[in-house]
DNA sequence: GCGGTGCATGCGCATTCTGGTGGTCGAAGA
DNA sequence: TCTTCGACCACCAGAATGCGCATGCACCGC
């Protein structure tokens, strides 16, 4: 994890970038805006702890133009304790958190911890198979790139069958798995179903596994 | 947007609620730890504000079961001032901010903000989407520049949609996160404000996924 | 009244299901 | 090894289902 303090403080700034060091953080230190703004923007920082009143540009505008940027990584601001407008200003900016000075260096430590736990929560559930994407939390899939239009039973089938990439997956499995209770067993809609998904993902990556079911695999297959 | 307020003090809770409600969010109300635990396991929230001194069960136990349940939305704890000790046991209980009493509301709202668009992975208070830009702070929204006309549900509906920009979102889930408990699910509100939405957008960005629910998306959109 | 909201009705059509037909695969026997 | 047979599967096209949308009206608070 590598982080960027900037606070034109500096004994501030040390002590800041020893705790974090401490803690096992890897720790970039800048004095003014400027400079803080040029990191950040160049390099990829887990956090940022960002002062609120520095010189040549300060911290809003910092992170504003970050946020323009579409830099989004987490960045904690150091603020005035009695300044609380400006503490609202800098959320509002962009900025995800804040700690008032004086502060203890410890509730530092926890916020950064807080805040970098939370970034990384934000990974995008992606399946992929050969030329076939599947996004499960935008309920899409693509191949090559190009965005399919499937139906919501086509999505189940296909979601189901890339969840289980390798396996062999039989026709009740799949029933079971895409209707609820209670569905007539002796109908081929799996069959047609599968058969659609094919034409519509034009490579031929389901296998029919005579007898047992169908399996998802990736082209480059040595068996 | 929907907030569960946990605050033993029934004048603060008010003031908080009020607060919220005229910001535009749907608000429910719990005055002690288990009440509120169990608002918190069974109402899907997009935050909460939490008390650390409640009767009957702490915050930050609150907050620990509901992490141990695997309940992960941004929780903003209220603390005693000085007791800056218990800040960091509840930020690495889980809590993702706090915010000291005697607070403004303001900030309270601040925070909120920062909470919620943070979660739904955006960085700044604005939140653009093709031709579309909706304002969180100012809780306004505008297509090419002409700001809309909307109404609060209209708006909410518009907010949370944008909020979950590319995922299909169901109608339950609209339901669950526009209105307080209690709403008759049997009900085609949510299909009516969604055409009165779209229409007052005037360019189509609210696709309707068949089956599943909805999606808003920028519309040059290839990847 | 008026704007905002909730609900019922009915229609159009995408989606899904079904039955049938023809094709393919595999095993067993000649 | 080749042939034959039966089981299994793919595809088609029509039918039925039910989802989503527009419209209009009732209600409620201001």
């Amino acid at each position: 994890m590598r982080i960027l303090v900037v606070e034109d403080d500096v004994n501030l700034n040390r002590q800041l970038s020893d705790a974090l060091k401490e803690a096992g953080y890897v720790v970039d230190q800048a004095f003014d805006g400027e400079e803080g703004h040029y990191l950040g923007e160049t390099e990829p920082y887990d956090a940022v702890i960002l002062d609120i009143g520095l010189p040549v540009m300060d911290g809003i505008t910092v992170v504003e133009k970050w946020r323009a940027e579409g830099k989004g990584m987490p960045v904690l601001m150091l603020t005035a304790r009695d300044r609380w407008s400006d503490k609202v200003a800098g959320i509002d900016a962009g900025a995800d958190d804040y700690v008032a000075k004086p502060f203890h260096t410890e509730e530092v430590l926890a916020r950064v911890r807080a805040l970098i736990r939370r970034a990384a929560g934000h990974s995008s559930s992606e399946i992929v198979c050969g030329p076939v994407r599947l996004d499960t939390k935008a309920s899409k899939a693509s191949v090559d790139g190009v965005a399919l239009k499937l139906t919501s039973h086509e999505f189940r089938l296909l979601s189901y069958l890339m969840h289980h990439m390798g396996q062999v997956v039989s026709r009740t499995e799949l029933v079971e798995h895409m209707y609820d209770q209670d569905f007539d067993r002796d109908s081929n809609t799996i069959e047609v179903f599968v058969g659609r998904l094919r034409k519509k993902l034009g490579v031929d990556l389901i296998e029919t596994v005579r007898g047992l079911g169908y399996r998802m695999q990736a082209p480059t297959d040595a068996h």
